[in-house]
DNA sequence: ACTGAAAGTGAGAAGCATTCTCATCTTGGA
DNA sequence: TCCAAGATGAGAATGCTTCTCACTTTCAGT
């Protein structure tokens, strides 16, 4: 039997969210944390609870191994909630979006909805998009079925 | 000749901004400020051109104006700079978004790209799409003439 | 025009998320 | 093993935005 928590697999894909570089024991704890989240997170919320077993860590130590990971691409920023960037863990590699559920905080992959028709219209107008940021809010399925169709 | 800088029109479009609500001279210097602006801008920034012909105009006066004006309708959040947000006069009244060029600040208005195809795609997946937030970033046509052919 | 209660103002303090500083560990390749 | 580069933790600092409070202004009702 095969398990995802096995120690040797775990710090495998711990590792690879930060790209191949330098691995700490926070570090460590850290991508562990951002796996086994549900959803979204801030980053006070992962600190908050990896000090349930590591009282020592730093918050300044999650906001450092966090951008670490999101500059290797495997954590994403994926809304705001009260003021706070939430994140999440992203492994898709391809151009997406988020569906952040207001519930639960599950995040849905989307694909991107701007498509030819959007740019054509702003490059008809003469404009070029060279970036954007799109996020959706609303209820994952779960939550929906569960409290959305009373 | 009409000019539109005429004075009873000008307080009229000012007032217009804030909904109805009580006028102040420093809300009436802000809303012109509003609707002078060739595109986005912070608060502060707005703040630092009133202070030019009005020294003594708090800051926080221009945030408090320039909640009441975004809750009225008139201004819009159009994007964020450098961890401010930005601001901008905002008149059409369906659902839209914005393209704010990158060079030069000013903004366009987009029609929501969010048909159909997207939002059926979520319900197919059980999901609810409730609210959503999509801004571009760019060139405007006469920026992207000037140095984006080059 | 007068009055007064409600609303607005200015200055600075306060909040809050995030980043920085710096002295002190760790890590991992040589 | 050695050590330079990198990571850590505590708290200071930063920067945007909001709040507090004493004071002033607005305007509906008279
Ligand atoms: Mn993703
Ligand atoms: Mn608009
Ligand atoms: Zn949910
Ligand atoms: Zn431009």
């Amino acid at each position: 039997m095969i398990r995802t928590t096995d120690s040797r697999s775990a710090d495998a894909a711990a590792r690879a969210l930060y790209g191949g570089a330098r691995m700490s024991e926070q570090r460590s704890l850290i991508a562990r944390a951002v796996l086994s989240a549900t959803g979204a997170f801030t980053a006070d919320e992962l600190h908050h609870r990896l000090r349930e077993t590591s009282p020592g860590l730093g918050l300044a130590t999650v906001y450092r191994a966090l951008a670490a990971m999101h500059a290797a691409g495997g954590v994403a920023t994926v809304g705001e909630r009260g003021g706070s960037a939430l994140l999440a863990h992203c492994v898709r590699d391809d151009h997406h979006h988020h569906l952040v559920c207001t519930s639960c905080g599950d995040v849905i992959s989307v694909d991107c909805p701007l498509g030819e028709t959007a740019l054509a219209a702003a490059a008809r107008a003469g404009h070029l998009v060279t970036r954007h940021e799109i996020t959706l809010y609303g209820l994952c399925a779960r939550c929906l079925r569960a409290g959305g169709g009373a």
